[in-house]
DNA sequence: ATGCTACTTGGCGAAATGGCCAAGTAAAGA
DNA sequence: TCTTTACTTGGCCATTTCGCCAAGTAGCAT
């Protein structure tokens, strides 16, 4: 069975991960400044639009993102405004994921 | 050529990475406490001698880590003291890493 | 309805990562 | 000297990750 501790580091491995790739760090950014839709990410990252999609999905899951749809547009956002204080950061995202089991 | 924005990105995600694992990142907190020998370490995080050498190497040649060998014993220490104000101590990681290009 | 735009999802090959074992090195001890 | 301890490095295989293309979905416009 997984110990307390082992939940809190799988949580922050999640976490790091999720930003450890230089499209999604690149995306973390940029979200610093505010919400953005996806097409406007994927001409800052210059990836293909479904690559785009799937970071930021990646970064969803692990609870850094919330997503809203406006339109036609989906727009991301932060979840934490961090980054800079970023293990208390990762500590206080806790709850975010839940589509399907991930693992 | 690369641009300077896409030099301080890859340091990030470099340092970043060097934490995105599990083994790794238990490490980087233990480490927090002070110095430990790679025995110390290879019996906290359970794995091969030799597995938990390749994990300190990627830190240390990130710049998380500096090692020193004193009597038999190689001691790892972090050379960022931060991890809570994590990306302030990625910046002024700068030049740590040098033994060949490592891309 | 049809079409267009803005995505998401599936699939698949290519590349990177992670783990162990085995072999090599270096220092301390007998 | 030879042995032991404490690593590091090389090699190889299994798994994961990444990126594209192709196909599917959803909302707006005509």
């Amino acid at each position: 069975m997984p110990t307390r501790s082992q939940d809190r580091t799988d949580r922050r491995v999640a976490v790091i991960k999720a930003l450890a790739h230089p499209s999604r760090l690149i995306i973390a950014e940029a979200l610093q400044a505010g919400e953005q839709c996806v097409c406007d990410l994927r001409e800052l990252v210059g990836s293909d639009l479904s690559t785009v999609s799937k970071h930021l999905t990646v970064m969803r899951e692990a609870g850094l993102l919330e997503m809203e749809k406006r339109g036609q547009n989906v727009y991301y956002r932060l979840r934490c405004p961090c980054l800079l204080s970023f293990f208390e950061c990762v500590d206080s995202l806790a709850p975010a994921r839940k589509r399907s089991d991930k693992k």
